[in-house]
DNA sequence: AAAGCAAACAACCGCAAAAAA
DNA sequence: GTTTTTTGCGGTTGTTTGCTT
């Protein structure tokens, strides 16, 4: 389409809002919300073109921007899912409440980008930045490699390695390629990462979700470790919901997860036995945020923002009495991928806010991985990055490396399950 | 006090994808 | 099925602010 056709039609206001326009630009909204945002300007008055409308409603006007300057958290999880993400702004801003997508993009080129370099940490890569630069070699060679295979099939095409996208796939690419194996590591990470991936699938296909590579996960050989107590009868999703099966599945795998997460027991490659040892300072999880997970199910949360089972909680405004999966469209089988019907639909709930996004909510359950995120991310980036490590061939994986030390393993075993917890809740975030 | 510079912030532009006609 | 319109995203540029010389 490209430029916005409005643009060309008349002389439109650019450049700073004025305050006047603000007030008409939000008094326009609280009143009738922006529905099509082309129409907006000339129901509201102003001379600017929608996309600048929508614009200045996002990432100022909102009432639910926090502002400010970024705390220090806020800065270690950007970064952290920067390493998972990349640029994709919008995704990490949806981690972040009360943060848009522009100002995380201002604070990363302006501030963050500038502190990973003087840590040596390359920030495209997130590796120390000598690393990268002998990781590009690697690749180098290994598109040299893939070159030289027939190219004129469309399978060798299919065949191609893509470019890693996680310290897992980095990790599994380097030690393919460039030692020469072929082993694919079924860590626990792995059959997580292919739950996780399964829902993401489902949620973009508006199909039920394929679990089959998942549930080997639950056949592993680990015991968790039952230093923490954990209810095996804990449910985290309304098992009463429409989709039950699936949320039968969440549910027990939740109940699998936590255990290992709060253990961080997991980046063992499990054709090695797995060692189940738990760092005596091993601190990732409190009890406290276990419970509120354990709880999640049984609180119902009322629009005043207080749980019905008397449990403080944050600051959450939904419907009366729903549990999270009930009073969202998130039931596969009657799945609703039609934006506007959607939106039809949350209008037509009386009082609801407008641009809900129960992802957002989300967060309270989630957090538990963001809670250890943060406690971790600033253990790693307050301190000066391990210095290069290499492995027996002289290939360099530090940042993903097997062999750190117990207590930096437990930390990273943390960080990784916090990653796909994210994911999760961006996933789910596609429904609102 | 003024000039120069850098950082921070705000907004625009172009593109692509999704949705509607 | 095709075309048009709308929305959202990420890169980039412009403006303001604060600090240093």
């Amino acid at each position: 389409m490209g430029r916005h056709s409005c643009c060309y039609k008349q002389k439109l206001r650019k450049g700073l809002w004025s305050p006047e326009e603000d007030e008409k630009l939000m008094q326009h909204i609280t009143k009738y919300g922006h529905g099509c945002w082309s129409s907006v300007p000339k129901l509201a008055g102003l001379h600017r073109c929608g996309k600048s409308c929508r614009l200045r409603w996002i990432n100022y006007l909102r009432p639910d921007l926090k502002r400010g300057t970024f705390s220090q958290e806020e800065e270690n999880l950007i970064v952290e899912l920067h390493a998972v993400l990349g640029n994709r702004w919008s995704q990490i801003a949806v981690q972040l409440p009360g943060r848009t997508d522009n100002e995380i993009k201002n604070l990363w080129n302006s501030s963050l980008k500038k502190k990973l370099r003087q840590k040596g940490i390359d920030p495209n890569t997130h590796k120390p930045i000598s690393e990268a630069e002998n990781e590009e070699n690697c690749s180098a060679t290994i598109n040299e490699k893939a070159s030289e295979a027939p190219s004129d099939s469309k399978f060798v095409e299919a065949e191609k390695p893509k470019p890693p996208s996680s310290a897992m796939d980095r990790y599994l690419l380097i030690e393919n390629n460039c030692n020469n194996t072929k082993t694919s590591q079924p860590t626990h990470e792995f059959f997580l990462n292919k739950f996780v991936t399964s829902l993401e699938s489902s949620t973009s296909s508006c199909k039920p979700p394929d679990f089959s590579g998942y549930l080997n996960f639950q056949q592993l050989n680990y015991e968790p470790n039952t230093g923490l107590s954990m209810n095996p009868n804990a449910t985290f999703f309304n098992p009463n919901s429409k989709s039950s099966g699936m949320i039968s599945e969440l549910n027990s795998t939740m109940t699998t997860i936590l255990p290992s997460m709060s253990n961080s027991i997991l980046t063992t490659p499990i054709h090695i036995k797995p060692s189940i040892s738990i760092p005596s300072n091993n601190p990732p999880m409190s009890s406290y945020n276990i419970n509120r997970v354990q709880n999640w199910d049984a609180c119902t949360i009322s629009n005043n923002g207080s749980t019905s089972n008397g449990s403080s909680s944050s600051s959450i405004e939904m419907q009366n009495n729903c549990s999270f999966f009930e009073n969202n469209p998130f039931s596969w089988p009657q799945a609703n991928c039609g934006k506007r019907e959607r939106e039809s639909q949350i209008h037509s709930v009386e009082g609801q806010p407008e641009d809900f996004k129960w992802s957002e909510y989300l967060q309270t359950p989630f957090s538990v991985g963001t809670s250890i995120q943060n406690q971790t991310a600033q253990d790693i980036y307050n301190e000066t990055r391990p210095e290069t490590h290499f492995t027996t061939d002289g290939v360099s994986i530090s940042s993903i490396s097997w062999h750190q030390n117990q207590q930096q393993q437990s930390l990273q075993a943390s960080d990784v399950y916090s990653k796909h917890f994210q994911r999760l809740s961006t996933t789910f975030g596609q429904f609102s």
